[in-house]
RNA sequence: GGGCGAUUAACUCAGUUGGUUCAGAGUGCCUCCCUUACAAGGAGGAAGUCGGGGGUUCGAGUCCCUCAUUGCCCA
C-alpha cells in the first residue's frame, strides 16, 4: 500500500473513505467479552430524531468519541450506545405546522392518521442527525441504535409506568399545572422559562360591603383573573387592615361578595398589602385556597378564552383581550385607582414561547418525595448515591446544583395532552375507576376482579418525553422486569455505564431523573461519573440561536461555506424577518470570506482544546484554523519520515551487534515521549480534554517537529549506517506512537498516515482503531539524554537569538568559535552547526579578544565570528545584565531574610542558593564580556 | 433572596497540592527568510502592576475576607 502523501493535508479526501471502512468492518460494535475485566460505556444523550446537529452536539459527541476510542484502544469492552428520542412536543408542533399549511387540523385528521403522519415525517427527516454524527467521526455501535418509540423501548416505558404506579409512586390527580394554551397541554415546571418583562401593576378598588364609599385597594399584574377571585387577603398583623378581617368586599364587575381573610403569606410591604385570591389561576393562591377552604372558580377555557364563569360580558374573549376590556370597564366604573409600570416575571413555554397559564386539570404525576418501603423517597435515594460517592460529578461542584434541585423538588407532571408519544397505560371504567396495566387485556382482568365488566376507555394522554429518556440507561440494554433474576451480557457489562457526558442544562431534565428512575426500577445506578461540560457560545459569548442568527453548523466548519450561503442559512425561516438585516450585517462582518473548510479532525481538536472545566465556551474560529494547521504539520512530519524511510533498512531486522546505534537525541525524544504519555493518561483520568490536546500539540509540534526531526536530518546526513538505521527507527516508532496517541482526537488523519507508516514499523494490521493505546514506559526514560539535550537547545537558541539581534540573514551561514570542554562540546558540534546555520565551528582554549557577540551557556562561551554591531551588542548585554540583576536581588532578598532562612524547607533554601550562585556566575561572565567590548 | 462561576498579553484561554522550571500557550502584531517535511511554514522579537483593596505566610494568579464588574441556575 504505497501511496505518496499529498503535499498538504486535505481532509475531504480521506474522511468519507475511512468512516465507511470502519463502520463496514464493524469496528464500532459492542464488546461482549465476559472474560475481559475492563468495560467502558457511554450513553449518547438521545437527540431529537428529526433534529439537526448543532455545535453543542458536535462538542458533546466529540468528547464522548474521544473517550470511547481511547478505552476501546486500551482494550476495554466498549459500548457507545446511540439513539434518538421522539421529542414529543417539538415533533408534534412541526407536523401540525405542516398540516396547517395544507389547511388541515390534527383534530380533523384524527389521532390515528395524525400519528401515521408523524411517523412519515420521522422516517423522512429522521436520521439526518445520525448522518451528521458520522461526519464528526463518532464511533457508536450503530447496529444498536435505538429510538424511544421503538417497540421494545416502549414496552420498557409501559413496564416502568406500571411498576411505579403499583409501587405507589405514580398517581393521578386534579392539580394546578403549567398549561401551554397554544399547545393545550400540561408541561412540567422545567419546561417553563421565567423571564423578566415589562408589565404593569394595576391598582383596583374593591368596595367594602359594610362601609359606604370605602374600599380596599389591590395591586395586581393580572387583572383579568379577578373574574375568578374568591377572597381578598391581608397579613394578620397588618394594622391598616386588621379591622376588616372577616368582613367582605364586593368584587367589581362581577358583583360577587367575597370575604377578607388573613394569611401570613401576604407581604404587607408589597403593593398595597392587600392581595386578591384566585385559586384557579395562581399557584400560591391555590395553596391559600386549600388552607382556607375557599372555592375554586376557573374562568378560562383550555385554549385561553374566558369561559362561562367570567360572566356573559367577558365570555369568549381571549385572555389578553379580556384584560384590555376589564381595564377599560374598571376605569369606566371608577374602580381603577392607578396603573404603574412594573417589571414582572412572565412564564413562557420553552417550545412555543406562549405565556403559561396555571390550569386546574387532571394529570399524572411521579411522587418524587413520597417515602417508599425502605423509608426513603426516590429523590432522597438520588441524593444518597452521590453522597455515598457511588456517582461523581466532574467537575465536582455540580453536586451543589444537583442537591439544591432535588432538595426542593416538586412532583413531576408526566402527562401531556399530545398525541405523539407513549400513550399512558391506564384505562377507565364508566364510573371513573382507574386500571393501570400493561395491556387492555390485563386491565380487563383487573376490572373483572374489581367487579366491573363494562367498557374500558384508555387514557388519551401521552407521557413526557423525558419520562422515556429517564429509562434510557436500561431500556437500551434489553432490560425486563425480571431483572436481575434474568439478565443478559449487555446489562451485566454495561449497567451502570461508565460516564455520562452532558451539558449542565439537562442536569435536572435528564440526569437527576435517570438516577431516580434507574435506581428505583433496576436497583442500580445508571452511571458512575457525570462529566458536565459548558455550552458553546458564539465569539461574543452569546448563546447561539436561530433568532439571533449567530448559529454555526459544525458541518460548515468541516466542509466550509461561502458567505452567501451562510447568510442564506442564517436568515432562512426566521420567526421575525425584521432581524434579517442585522443578521446579514453581522455575518458579513464576522465571516467576510465565508468559512474555510477545516475538516473534521481540526474541528474535533478544537472542541477538545476548549473543553476546560469552566462553564461557557466562546467558540473561536481562529483556534480552529490553528488546529487545522496543526493537522497539516503532522501530515508533513509524516511525509518527511516516509521520504526518508521508504525502501530503506529502518532497523527493524533481527538485532545483531553494531546493527543499531542510538544517539542521545534518539534517546531524548523517546524519553520525552514517555513523559508526555504519562501526562496524557492523567488527563484522560481527569477528563481534562484541554490538557490532553495541549500535550499532544506540544509534543508533536514543539518537540518532535521542531527539534527531533531537525536533529534526525543531521544524523541521517552524517551518521554511520548503524546510526542512520537507529535514527530512522526512532523516527518511525515515535511517529507511530504519536499517531495512536492522537487517534481518539483526530481519527481520520491518523488513520490515513498510519496506514502508510505502520508497514514501515513492520506492523501488519487493518486499522489504527484496533491498535493498542500507547502507555508510558517509564523505564525508557533516559535521564542522561534529557540533561544532554537541555544545553543543546539553549545553545542553539542563543545562537539564533544572537543572529537575530545582529540582523544576520537566516540564509547567511556564519562561523562560530567556542570556548569550553572540547570532548563534551563535540557531542553537540554537528547539531549546532546545522540548527544554528553555521559555516564552521571551532573549539578553542580561549575565545579571542574581538568585538563579537558571545553567549554563555553553562561552561561554554559561544562567539559568533562576525563583525559586531557594537551598539546593538552592548544594548543586548545590558538588557541581559539587568534581568540577571533583578533575579539576583530577588534571591538575595529571600536568603537574607532571617525568617526565610529559619522557616522555609531546606530544599527551597538550597534551590535558592543554587540559583543565586549560577546567576552570579553568569553575571560575572557577561560583565567581563561587556567590559571587553566597551573598552 | 439562595447557589455556582468568571475576571491572567490586543483576542481565546491554561496555570493541579502556595516555593527555581511562574508570569505561560495558541492566535494576532513587528522584523527577517519561498533553507531539499510543511509559507496551513521557519527564525527572532515586542507585549500583562494575574479586576481593586485588605489579610494569613519566610513566601500568594494560587489560601481567607471584602469590594467592583460580569455570566448562569434556582426561588
Amino acid at each position: 500500500m504505497k501511496e505518496e502523501l499529498e503535499k498538504s493535508f486535505s481532509p475531504k479526501d480521506i474522511e468519507g473513505k475511512w468512516y465507511q471502512f470502519w463502520e463496514s468492518k464493524g469496528y464500532y460494535k459492542i464488546g461482549l467479552d465476559l472474560k475481559n475485566p475492563k468495560s467502558f460505556s457511554i450513553l449518547l444523550p438521545p437527540p431529537n430524531v428529526t433534529g439537526t446537529l448543532h455545535m453543542g452536539h458536535g462538542f458533546n459527541q466529540t468528547l464522548m468519541d474521544i473517550l470511547t476510542r481511547y478505552h476501546r484502544m486500551s482494550g476495554a469492552n466498549t459500548l457507545w450506545q446511540p439513539g434518538t428520542d421522539h421529542a414529543g412536543i417539538a415533533t408534534q408542533i412541526v407536523v401540525e405546522r405542516q398540516l396547517d399549511q395544507e389547511g388541515i387540523s390534527r383534530h380533523e385528521l384524527g389521532r390515528e392518521k395524525f400519528i401515521e403522519k408523524v411517523w412519515e415525517w420521522k422516517n423522512f427527516s429522521g436520521g439526518k442527525i445520525t448522518k451528521q454524527m458520522r461526519r464528526l467521526g463518532t464511533s457508536p455501535d450503530w447496529s444498536r441504535e435505538r429510538f424511544t418509540m421503538d417497540e421494545d423501548l416502549s414496552k420498557v416505558v409501559t413496564e416502568s409506568f406500571v411498576k411505579l404506579y403499583r409501587d405507589g409512586l405514580i398517581y393521578r390527580g386534579k392539580r394546578l399545572v403549567n398549561w401551554d394554551v397554544q399547545l393545550q397541554t400540561a408541561v412540567s415546571d422545567l419546561e417553563v422559562i421565567q423571564e423578566e418583562e415589562p408589565g404593569s401593576l394595576w391598582h383596583i378598588n374593591y368596595p367594602l360591603i359594610n362601609h359606604k364609599n370605602s374600599f380596599l385597594t389591590v395591586a395586581t399584574t393580572r387583572p383579568e383573573t379577578m373574574l375568578g377571585d374568591v377572597a381578598l387577603m391581608v397579613h394578620p398583623e397588618d394594622k391598616r387592615y386588621k379591622k376588616y378581617i372577616g368582613q367582605s368586599v364586593l368584587l367589581p364587575l362581577m358583583n360577587r361578595e367575597i370575604p377578607i381573610i388573613a394569611d401570613e403569606y401576604v407581604d404587607p410591604d408589597f403593593g398595597t398589602g392587600v392581595v386578591k385570591v384566585t385559586p384557579a389561576h395562581d399557584f400560591n393562591d391555590y395553596a391559600v385556597g386549600q388552607r382556607h377552604n375557599l372555592p375554586t372558580i376557573n374562568i378560562l377555557t383550555l385554549g385561553g378564552f374566558i369561559n362561562e364563569n367570567g360572566s356573559s360580558v367577558y365570555e369568549g374573549l381571549e385572555r389578553f383581550e379580556a384584560r384590555k376590556k376589564i381595564i377599560i370597564d374598571l376605569e369606566a366604573e371608577s374602580f381603577l385607582a392607578k396603573t404603574e409600570k412594573y417589571t414582572i416575571k412572565i412564564p413562557r413555554g420553552d417550545r412555543t414561547g406562549s405565556i403559561i397559564e396555571p390550569m386546574l386539570t387532571d394529570q399524572w404525576f411521579v411522587a418524587t418525595t413520597k417515602k417508599i418501603k425502605n423509608g426513603k423517597s426516590i429523590s432522597e435515594e438520588a441524593l444518597e448515591v452521590f453522597k455515598k460517592g457511588e456517582i461523581k460529578f466532574y467537575p465536582a461542584n455540580w453536586i451543589n446544583t444537583y442537591n439544591q434541585w432535588l432538595n426542593n423538588i416538586q412532583d413531576w407532571c408526566i402527562s401531556r395532552q399530545l398525541w405523539w408519544g407513549h400513550q399512558i397505560p391506564a384505562w377507565y371504567s364508566d364510573d371513573g375507576r382507574i386500571y393501570v396495566a400493561h395491556s387492555l387485556k390485563e386491565a380487563q382482568e383487573l376490572a373483572k376482579n374489581d367487579g366491573y365488566s363494562g367498557d374500558l376507555k384508555r387514557d388519551q394522554d401521552v407521557l413526557d418525553t423525558w419520562f422515556s429518556s429517564a429509562m434510557w440507561p436500561f431500556s437500551t440494554l434489553g432490560w425486563t422486569p425480571d431483572y436481575p433474576n434474568k439478565s443478559n451480557k449487555e446489562l451485566d457489562l454495561y449497567l451502570p455505564s461508565s460516564v455520562l457526558v452532558t451539558g449542565f442544562d439537562i442536569i435536572f431534565f435528564w440526569v437527576a431523573r435517570m438516577v431516580m428512575m434507574t435506581k428505583h426500577i433496576t436497583g442500580k445506578i445508571p452511571f458512575k461519573h457525570v462529566y458536565v461540560h459548558g455550552l458553546i457560545r458564539d465569539s461574543d459569548g452569546n448563546k447561539m440561536s436561530k433568532s439571533k442568527g449567530n448559529v454555526l453548523d459544525p458541518i460548515d466548519l468541516i466542509d466550509g461555506i461561502s458567505l452567501d450561503d451562510l447568510v442564506k442559512k442564517r436568515t432562512m425561516g426566521l420567526m421575525n424577518p425584521k432581524q434579517a438585516d442585522s443578521i446579514i450585517k453581522k455575518t458579513k462582518k464576522e465571516f467576510a470570506e465565508g468559512i474555510k473548510p477545516y475538516g473534521t479532525d481540526a474541528l474535533r481538536f478544537t472542541f477538545a482544546s476548549l473543553a476546560s472545566p469552566g462553564r461557557d465556551i466562546k467558540f473561536d474560529l481562529q483556534r480552529c484554523e490553528g488546529y487545522r494547521n496543526f493537522c497539516n504539520k503532522l501530515w508533513n512530519a509524516a511525509r518527511f519520515v516516509l521520504m526518508n524511510c521508504e525502501e530503506q533498512d529502518n532497523g527493524f531486522e533481527e538485532c545483531t551487534d553494531g546493527y543499531l546505534e542510538f544517539s542521545q537525541a534518539d534517546r531524548w525524544i523517546v524519553s520525552e515521549l514517555q513523559i508526555t504519555l504519562d501526562k496524557i493518561h492523567k488527563a484522560y483520568e481527569e477528563y481534562r480534554f484541554d490538557l490532553l490536546s495541549q500535550e499532544i500539540y506540544r509534543f508533536i509540534w514543539d518537540e518532535y517537529c521542531d527539534w527531533y526531526l531537525e536533529l534526525a536530518k543531521i544524523q541521517i546526513q552524517n551518521g554511520t549506517e548503524a546510526q542512520k538505521r537507529a535514527t530512522r527507527r526512532t523516527l518511525i516508532t515515535s511517529l507511530e506512537v504519536i499517531l495512536r496517541v492522537s487517534h481518539p482526537l483526530i481519527p481520520f488523519i491518523t488513520e490515513e498516515i498510519w496506514q502508510t507508516v505502520a508497514p514501515l514499523a513492520k506492523i501488519n494490521a487493518p486499522s489504527i482503531m484496533l491498535q493498542k493505546y500507547p502507555t508510558a514506559q517509564l523505564n525508557k526514560i533516559d535521564k542522561d539524554s534529557i540533561s544532554w539535550m537541555a544545553p543543546l537547545k539553549e545553545m542553539v537558541e542563543n545562537c539564533r537569538s544572537l543572529r537575530g539581534e545582529m540582523n544576520i540573514s537566516p540564509a547567511q551561514k556564519i562561523p562560530l568559535v567556542v570556548e569550553g570542554d572540547e570532548k563534551i562540546f563535540n557531542t553537540y558540534k554537528d547539531y549546532i552547526k546545522g540548527l544554528a546555520k553555521l559555516s564552521e565551528v571551532e573549539v578553542v582554549k580561549k575565545i579571542p579578544d574581538q568585538d563579537a557577540p558571545v553567549a554563555i551557556i553553562n561552561n561554554f562561551k559561544l562567539m559568533l565570528n562576525i563583525e559586531v554591531d557594537k551598539e546593538a551588542e552592548l544594548l543586548r548585554l545590558t538588557k541581559e545584565l539587568n534581568q540577571l540583576d533583578i533575579q539576583i536581588t530577588k534571591a538575595h532578598g529571600k536568603l537574607n531574610n532571617k525568617n526565610f532562612a529559619s522557616k522555609a524547607p531546606r530544599e527551597v533554601i538550597e534551590q535558592e542558593e543554587k540559583r543565586l550562585k549560577s546567576f552570579s556566575l553568569l553575571r560575572e561572565k557577561l560583565q567581563s564580556q561587556y567590559e571587553k567590548l566597551n573598552s
